[in-house]
RNA sequence: GCGAAGGUGGCGGAAUAGGCAGACGCGCUGGACUUAGGAUCCAGUGCCGCAAGGCGUGCGGGUUCGAGUCCCGCCCUUCGCACCA
């Protein structure tokens, strides 16, 4: 029986025009009633997207269309994090407008997206770079700045010379500047910072309410860093005491000196003037060292006597000050007491400079080391030993009790500390949002009034190389409080904050009286599932939870948290070839793995698909061969949707290969289900069959969408289902009832995966509502179980037979032994051996132990 | 160094309240239809063995009637953090 082949390119385009005519992906934010609010992170619209992007927004879809028909009233809005370098870059390569450029590119996508069969509520699109937008992130800006979490301060900060502006803590990964891979160099500057810090507790804690990977939640807990101890202030001799933070106060009486960061601000004081030079020196030398340097672990510590003592307010011995470039300014009070015999890194040091080493804690076994034989530092909590009054205290109380001691005495108190640092926004660039902040010479430092909002970008006609403060004209401007001259902030925010608050945004996107409205928004938020790479398990994801707890204590919210559940997708692989001579090359460049400029042997190494790698694959190629059913089914089976998979065209075909096997069984029986209508009665034993595998599959798909989104296996499930039906149909089963049934749950089930191919099957089949309008299928447990079983039977631990039980017989433990037993099959094996043991576990197997 | 995830056929991957290892797909082999096949369909496919059978989930031990799954000790890979006091 042959029909018409499946052709995509003859019924895809039908069903765009359907689906967005009939405007099925758009709500009502009115009605929240069973409401559920899904995101994919929004991308940045930086050219093309490749089949890796496609993965996010393919999940997301499959996902809302499953939602859809089981009757949620679903949010599902997209937008554009548009503002950022890669913008002006290509401004300066190509001589055209970072606007432009951006809006292009939007442009491009959104037929992307359609082309995907991906259809969002368009009437809530958002586009961070535009006034309508940036002017309510300056408005945010503003809020943060009057209650105190918008602060400037002059720092040392992170310049990115490749990208010619600071950058915060997070975007530096590894050393290199997270968007070019520079080595950002400090610079001190006077900056905008955000004051995240004031949230760390709060940030870290609400972590355990969230339905988030676990590893999600470990890499924030690291970032932010909580740690326990005291500070404790030494005395000295120039008025001010030195604080230090240590989380083991109870190695205080082993303290045999302080070790302060190059960048100490008493380092000036404390210097004896003899040593003034050569610790100049020093400190230009560890200032100008890069983080990467500085932090490089196997490297020898240095450091250097400041030539003065301050007192250990223990024992009341003077003890040396040295500044070393393994202190680090900016944690805890960029000094530190170092116990060499209970510190490594302290340890280190002290042999380094031959430094007095004092054992203060026994070890594990009681014993008390000899502090000149101690090669590694004693660095497990232990009874306290030769610590004066505390001499003795168990381990597990050391430290209690001597903070208790410390703030008896006034000289220390218990502390936190965090490794998280203030969010430094201010960006020297052109294509951000411009912060929104006036400098009078009489008033100090103005807040831009917000009915004045938004601070445009100067529309001038061309981007090089510069900045805002490189744009005649910007800066100049009159003070909002006095009207005399004064002049504006010329830099921009950090595109992070942009997309620290669109989720808000989305729900009422046009609303001009305020960035949200927070009665919607209550209504809406937390986001119910919001979908997106790890990549941003730390910037975007924490930068988000900040901005929303902090409207939250503004009054502008009324949740803590933005994102309920994180489903954090996998990256698509994919083969990129390196010539030694010509970099990376596009596969078309290489011929039988040798560099077709060169013939040099290229090397071959699989990595995320980037156009600087030259590994993308483009899905208008696929589509244009497969159709987008194909690109989206294969996308969706290659593996689990939370793990890394390599993209494979033999793959692709795989999925091609089942979709015309499907179309071709179903085209071929439409004439026998034309007209079928109402249930099947009566089944054969292969009828039965596939009724049962019916029920398990639509069970098997149903759970994995609203549970664990293990995609790839449903898939696989509908996969089996087709071969069952294929194989039915085969064997001459005809009854048309089950069949048309069979037919009608496959589509649908395939729906999400698959929709084009799913909606043109369905109409041909006689239907007249979209499949986005049918309930999803539903199924009854009882027909998953089936009638019988075919139970395992194991003889010493291997199967030797199987026995096909009615279902009571195997529920039940003695009649399933009983069965298992009498089976010929099993009789034969036990012949002339003793039966030691029998266990039978119900509706699983038999296990018999002989000898 | 610390933390997390992972290691299963030729490949992508299934299966964990301990219970038939390898679902589903790719690839491969054989066959059918073909002028042809990088199309389609049918059959086979963990490894060794003619077979009976044996061996198999990174390695070595252990618990159990039974271990990919649990316990102890290692090895390797990936990711995150890393002189954080």
């Amino acid at each position: 029986m042959r029909g018409e082949p499946y052709d995509p390119k003859a019924i895809e385009e039908r069903w765009r025009h359907y689906w967005r005519e009939r405007g099925y992906f758009r709500v009502d934010t009115a009605r929240p009633r069973n409401k559920f609010y899904y995101l994919n992170m929004f991308p940045y619209p930086s050219g093309y997207l490749h089949v890796g992007h496609g993965r996010n927004y393919i999940i997301g879809d499959a996902i809302v269309r499953f939602l859809k028909m089981r009757g949620y009233n679903v949010l599902n809005p997209m937008g554009w994090d548009a503002f950022g370098l890669p913008a002006e870059n290509a401004a300066i390569e190509r001589g055209i407008h970072p606007r432009q450029w951006t809006l292009d590119n939007i442009a491009y996508a959104k037929d992307q997206f359609r082309a995907w069969g991906i259809e969002y509520d368009w009437e809530r699109e958002i586009t961070t770079c535009l006034p309508d937008y940036y002017r309510w992130t300056q408005w945010l800006f503003l809020k943060l700045h009057g209650s105190g979490l918008a602060y400037k301060k002059r720092a040392m900060v992170n310049y990115c010379p490749g990208c010619r502006t600071v950058l915060a803590n997070e975007q530096v990964v590894g050393g290199e500047c997270e968007r070019c891979g520079t080595t950002p160099e400090p610079r001190e500057l006077d900056q905008w910072f955000f004051r995240i810090t004031a949230y760390a507790d709060r940030l870290l804690s609400d972590l355990a309410d969230l339905d988030w990977p676990e590893h999600v939640k470990k890499m924030q807990e690291n970032w932010i860093g909580r740690s326990e101890g005291a500070m404790i202030a030494f005395p000295t001799g120039v008025g001010s005491p030195i604080e230090v933070f240590t989380t083991r106060p109870d190695t205080l009486w082993g303290a045999t000196l302080l070790v302060l960061a190059p960048e100490h601000p008493l380092v000036d004081k404390l210097t004896a003037p003899e040593r003034r030079g050569e610790v100049e020196r020093y400190r230009k030398e560890a200032i100008r060292a890069t983080e990467v340097e500085r932090t490089s672990t196997e490297r020898p510590k240095t450091g250097l006597f400041l030539g003065s003592y301050a007192t250990n307010p223990a024992t009341g011995e003077p003890i040396p000050i040295w500044i070393a470039d393994y202190v680090m300014p900016t944690y805890g009070t960029g000094a530190v007491m170092a116990v060499p015999a209970h510190d490594a890194r302290d340890l280190q040091f002290a042999r380094a400079y031959g430094l007095p080493v004092r054992v203060v804690i026994a070890a594990p076994d009681g014993s008390i080391p000899d502090p000149g034989e101690m090669s590694e530092a004693l660095v497990e909590p232990g009874t306290m030993v030769g610590s004066g009054p505390l001499t003795g205290t168990p381990g597990e109380e050391a430290i209690a009790r001597t903070v208790a001691y410390l703030e008896g005495k006034g000289i220390g108190r218990r502390t936190v500390a965090y490794r998280l640092r203030d969010w430094l926004i201010s960006r020297q660039r052109y294509w951000g949002a411009p912060i929104p902040i006036v400098y009078c010479d009489r008033c100090g430092v103005v807040p831009v009034p917000e009915e004045e909002l938004p601070v445009l970008l100067p529309d001038v006609p061309f981007i090089g190389k510069m900045g805002l403060a490189d744009i005649p004209g910007f800066a100049e401007t009159t003070c909002p409080w006095c009207g005399g001259e004064a002049r504006r902030d010329t830099d921009t925010m950090d595109t992070f904050v942009d997309s620290s608050w669109y989720f808000l945004r989305f729900v009422s996107p046009h609303e001009e009286k305020a960035p949200f409205v927070t009665e919607d928004v209550n209504r809406w938020l937390p986001v119910d599932l919001y979908v997106g790479g790890v990549e941003h398990a730390i910037l975007h994801l924490l930068y988000s939870r900040f901005i929303t707890k902090a409207l939250y204590d503004l009054g502008y919210v009324g949740f803590r948290e933005p994102f309920q559940r994180l489903f954090t997708q996998g990256m698509v692989c994919h083969a990129a070839y390196r010539c030694p001579e010509h970099g990376w090359l596009y596969p078309k460049e290489v011929d039988s793995l040798r560099c077709a400029k060169c013939g040099q042997e290229v090397a071959t190494s699989y990595f995320a698909m980037s156009k600087s790698k030259k590994n993308v694959v483009e899905p208008a190629e696929i589509i244009a061969r497969y159709g987008a059913d194909t690109e989206r089914l294969y996308t969706l089976f290659m593996g689990p949707p939370d793990r890394d998979i390599e993209w494979s065209e033999d793959g692709i075909r795989g999925a091609w290969r089942f979709l015309n096997r499907f179309w071709n069984l179903v085209v071929g029986q439409l004439p026998r289900l034309a007209g079928v209508e109402g249930e099947p009665e009566r089944l054969d034993p292969a009828g039965r069959r596939l009724w049962r595998k019916l029920h398990a599959t639509v069970k098997k798909v149903t759970e994995e969408f609203a549970g664990e989104l293990g995609l790839n296996t449903a898939i696989a499930a509908i996969m089996e289902l087709v071969n069952e039906l294929g194989a039915y149909v085969d064997g001459g089963g005809a009854d048309p009832h089950l069949v048309r049934r069979v037919v009608r749950d496959l589509i649908l089930l395939l729906s999400p995966f698959t929709p084009f191919l799913s909606e043109e099957l369905w109409h041909r089949l006689g239907e007249k509502q979209s499949v986005l309008e049918t309930p999803w299928p539903d199924y009854d447990p009882g027909a998953v179980v089936g009638e019988e079983v075919e139970i395992p039977v194991q003889i010493n631990g291997k199967v030797r037979a199987r026995v096909c039980v009615p279902v009571p017989v195997a529920s039940d433990p003695h009649a399933l032994q009983e069965a298992a037993l009498a089976a010929g099959e099993v009789q034969a094996r036990l012949h002339g051996k003793e039966v030691v043991r029998v266990i039978a576990v119900p509706g699983k197997l038999v296990s018999i132990v002989v000898r």
